[in-house]
DNA sequence: CGAGTGTGCGCC
DNA sequence: AGGGCGCACACTCG
């Protein structure tokens, strides 16, 4: 059964009660529906989530509803996020005959958060087009956007793989919500311990004593008392004055340099990157009662990754993993799927040689073994490079040799990357289409398809859709990993609540960390190999759904720890 | 002075 | 001369 739940004035929310596969007919004639007061919702929802047979929730925001319910002590097993499902459908080839497809845009294309409007809508590298302006009619009901939807996917040319992804991406959205309510265990105590071994006290004012006297180090050698080597413009002419020839102050290119002031300004720019994105500042604004609670934002990438708002939880630096730290009693799994992304295209192009090349080992070891190339370090770099466009350097170097050995599987990329330069969509395995290159594209292309083109015109049409290229390549490869790492998570949430049925979210297993191709699940102690066998049989069936029987292997690692730094 | 852009670097 | 991000700081501009 669904439940469509939607506002229905100041203070009262709707409940309108749909049969599964009853949403296609365009009307909810028959459906039954009723009202209830806002502050009795909790309620309501713990009733029929223990009283129905696993009620799908169809809401227009997970974000918007979800937090409210957790607060209150209610869990939800199963939810549709409109929005979410909409923007997929907007833009899936497999849906692009539908009317959901090709009306004008609404406000269910408009951008949940009206702050997240601000941002801009390109990149320096591509301008996607700007999202319409909305109509002013206000919106279509929560019933029959469902139902539009619905008819959409049924409409598809492959309504299994969209009902997968659409209840994936539903799932995504559910653990993103829960993955904040609960918080990652976070020890402020050892944080600030790390903090102070590698940069000094913590200072009232200024920087730490280390990094001050890296500065001043730093401007002995280059005999300049007054830099600030914050500054790259300054840096850089400090560093030119003292003939060092860089042309940037990148430190990988700094590292390739002689000169005594190298090393001790290669230290500041670490500790310094600590410092100010995870420094004392960083602790104060979102560590809080021992959690650390990043806002996640399922569906906040093109690709179908995870995006986060504040706290950089994506970026958690190795540094301070040590201060993730599972309460007395409980232990943390820390579980990765190795080498991913290689095994997804593997799957993609249906790549016999690849797969067995990655059966029961490392992928990459596998490659070796195949006699594609001879190290290990060069059937990762080939790797990478194929599924990034690397065209020189020693992964372009190696591409003849990996396609020789893998051909269909290098094929699947290429041909991707091929779709992209003629400004074609790409779409990934269980249905997210790419957005078609917006903005300055037609015109630069038509520019150089004219009579009058300009050698100059033509170089920059080539390389817009080179450009374009290696992001529609990398798309079906990055899009439909992330499909794998939702039906993952999905999965495992399923079997971590059947571990201990009825208990609350935060009494029982939990996830508390995603980081794409990783997670952690927070566990008392005498449930931490369930969870690690629940990690890795959920690993497996994510490989089904996506894959079916082709035999394409997903291995995870599963580690029980203390501490986030005890796994790798 | 604030807003927007560029640089650099952390994660996958 | 390699895909996707977020964030902090320096810097520029109005």
């Amino acid at each position: 059964m669904h439940i469509l739940l939607e506002r229905s004035g100041r203070d009262m929310v709707r409940a309108t009660w749909v049969p599964v596969a009853a949403g296609t007919s365009g009307e909810s004639d028959g459906a039954r529906s009723e009202e209830l007061r806002a502050d009795a919702l909790a309620a309501f929802v713990r009733e029929c989530e223990a009283r129905e047979e696993r009620p799908r929730w169809v809401w227009d925001d997970t974000r918007a509803w979800y937090p409210a319910l957790l607060a209150a002590g209610v869990r939800v097993e199963r939810c549709v996020d409109l929005r979410l499902c909409h923007a997929i459908l907007r833009g899936s080839t497999l849906t692009a005959a539908t009317p959901l497809a090709t009306a004008p845009a609404g406000e269910w294309d408009a951008v949940a958060e009206p702050e997240a409007e601000a941002a801009p809508a390109h990149t320096a590298l591509f301008e996607l087009d700007a999202p319409e302006p909305q109509p002013a009619g206000g919106r279509r009901s929560v019933p029959d956007e469902f139902a539009a939807q619905e008819a959409a996917v049924a409409a598809s040319t492959d309504p299994r793989r969209l009902r997968l992804l659409l209840a994936a991406e539903s799932a995504g959205a559910l653990i993103g919500v829960e993955l904040q309510h609960a918080g990652l265990p976070y020890r402020a105590d050892r944080h600030d311990e790390l903090l102070t071994e590698l940069l000094g006290p913590r200072p009232a004012y200024g920087r730490p004593a280390v990094l001050e006297a890296l500065v001043h180090d730093i401007r002995e050698r280059l005999d300049s008392p007054d830099l600030n080597p914050d500054s790259p413009p300054d840096l850089l002419r400090a560093l030119q004055r003292a003939g060092v020839m860089a042309t940037s102050t990148r430190s990988w290119e700094l590292r390739q340099l002689q000169h005594p002031v190298i090393d001790p300004l290669l230290r500041y720019k670490k500790l310094s990157r600590l410092l100010t994105a995870n420094g004392w500042t960083w602790l104060d604004a979102w560590v809080r009662d021992g959690r650390f609670r990043p806002d996640y934002v399922p569906g906040g990438v093109v690709t179908g990754r995870w995006a986060t708002r504040g706290g950089g939880a994506l970026q958690l630096p190795k540094q301070v993993r040590g201060a993730v730290v599972a309460d007395p009693g409980w232990k943390l799994v820390v579980a990765d799927a190795a080498q991913l992304e290689p095994r997804i295209l593997t799957g993609l192009a249906g790549d016999q040689a690849m797969a067995a090349a990655g059966r029961g080992k490392d992928l990459y070891e596998g490659i070796v073994a195949s006699g594609a190339v001879e190290e290990r370090a060069q059937a990762k770099v080939a790797m990478l490079g194929a599924m990034y466009g690397a065209t020189t350097g020693e992964s372009g170097r190696l591409m003849p040799r990996l396609s020789r050995a893998f051909p269909r599987a290098v094929r699947l990329v290429e041909e991707a990357a091929r779709a992209g330069e003629r400004g074609e969509k790409v779409t990934s395995r269980l249905g997210r289409s790419s957005p078609r290159p917006g903005g300055s594209w037609a015109a630069t292309q038509a520019a150089a398809a004219g009579p009058e083109s300009t050698e100059a015109d033509e170089r920059r049409a080539r390389s817009q859709a080179r450009d374009w290229g290696r992001f529609t390549r990398n798309f079906v490869v990055q899009a439909s990993a992330a499909e794998w790492a939702l039906c993952w998570m999905a999965e495992l949430r399923n079997r971590l609540t059947a571990l201990a049925p009825g208990e609350p979210l935060t009494a029982s297993p939990h996830l508390v960390y995603f980081l794409h191709d990783e997670v952690i699940v927070h566990t008392p102690e005498a449930l931490a190999d369930e969870v690690a066998s629940a990690v890795r049989a959920s690993a497996e069936q994510a490989g089904r759904l996506l894959f079916g029987v082709f035999p394409v292997e997903f291995p995870v690692t599963a580690v029980v720890a203390d501490s986030y730094a005890e796994a790798k």
